[in-house]
DNA sequence: AGATTGACGACGC
DNA sequence: TGCGTCGCCAATC
């Protein structure tokens, strides 16, 4: 449960905003929403996205390392996801992460 | 109600 | 450049 549901239903509307075979970070997505201190809290409402019915790309959504962190049966499938669309993952890392960063701050503009 | 953890990030050394 | 520590906000124990 969110006190502010809003965070949480614009997080969802960056991810899904994320362009194939690209990815971005938690930090990015907060500080695009003027929160670049909530980065955490935007990983649990990924968390969520189990309860949201539309499809959202959460295998876009790493941490700042590039690295797709969590429970590992949840990282498999993130990586799977990913390099079906050409992300190349090694590692559970994503390679070339600097190359393929997608900056929501830049597409957002609030 | 208080303490701890967490899909993170930034800073310091 | 890499490892260690602190800080943030909310949820969970």
């Amino acid at each position: 449960m969110q006190n502010d549901p809003d965070f949480n239903k614009l997080v969802f509307a960056i991810a899904r905003s994320i362009p194939k075979g690209r990815v971005t970070s938690y930090g990015a997505i907060a500080k695009a929403l003027g929160k670049g201190n909530l980065s955490r809290m935007v990983g649990r409402a990924m968390g969520l996205v189990n309860e949201e019915k539309k499809p959202v790309p959460f295998q876009r959504v790493v941490n700042s390392q590039g690295y797709l962190t969590g429970d590992p049966r949840h990282i498999a499938v993130r990586r799977k996801l990913l390099e079906k669309e050409g992300v190349e993952i090694k590692n559970d890392k994503v390679v070339n992460f600097r190359n393929i960063f997608w900056d929501p701050s830049e597409e957002i503009d609030l």
